[in-house]
DNA sequence: TTTGTATATCGATCATATCCGATACACTTA
DNA sequence: TAAGTGTATCGGATATGATCGATATACAAA
């Protein structure tokens, strides 16, 4: 768990936003055909109007810092929030 | 409060050891010669080895995100931490 | 008013971040 | 094997951030 990670990565709306959509999947990507159980499909993060590119490098870094996990499911990949992680953090910043 | 501004100005290391040092100023700022009601005087910063302007900019974003506040005191300028403020961002962020 | 001290701002430089299109890679299906 | 789909990486353009020395500003004291 590295703290500067994580706050760099959260330095960012879109990474925020990301993170927070993942918490109601079914709320927030009704257009996704797959069983949410694996988690959110990459492809389905574009609605927050960036490019394919720059939607994967952002969901990179979240990953980078914990703060997500992927599962490669045939060409798909599909991500979920790292629920131990991101309590960890907030645990760690509660005396901030 | 601003969300967003906050997990900006926290996305740099010397900011949140500032923000961590403000909480214990006795401890971390032995050399201070003014009471520390008033604050922790701008100059005791430079302990991070930086430079002073570089340092009043560092200052000048926590102030600017509401996680410090400031009192001139004759040629001084003292920080102090915004509780409220900071307060607030934790609970917002608490359900992350 | 002049000098000295503390802090903020300016200007320049370098590093990092953001973003995109193009391309490479992974996998599926025909 | 070849073509199609989804995702990651690359290269480059632009923007933002970090840092410093120099300078300006605020205030105190002589």
């Amino acid at each position: 768990m590295d703290r500067d990670e994580i706050f760099k990565a959260l330095a960012h709306p879109a990474r925020v936003n990301i993170l927070a959509w993942l918490k109601e999947p079914q709320a927030h990507f009704p257009t996704q055909e797959h069983p949410f159980e694996m988690g959110v499909c990459a492809g389905q993060f574009e609605r927050c109007g960036l490019s394919q590119s720059t939607v994967s490098s952002h969901l990179a870094i979240l990953q980078r810092a914990g703060l997500v996990t992927t599962k490669r499911l045939g060409q798909w990949v599909f991500y979920k929030r790292n629920e131990e992680t991101i309590a960890a953090f907030l645990k760690d910043i509660g005396s901030l």
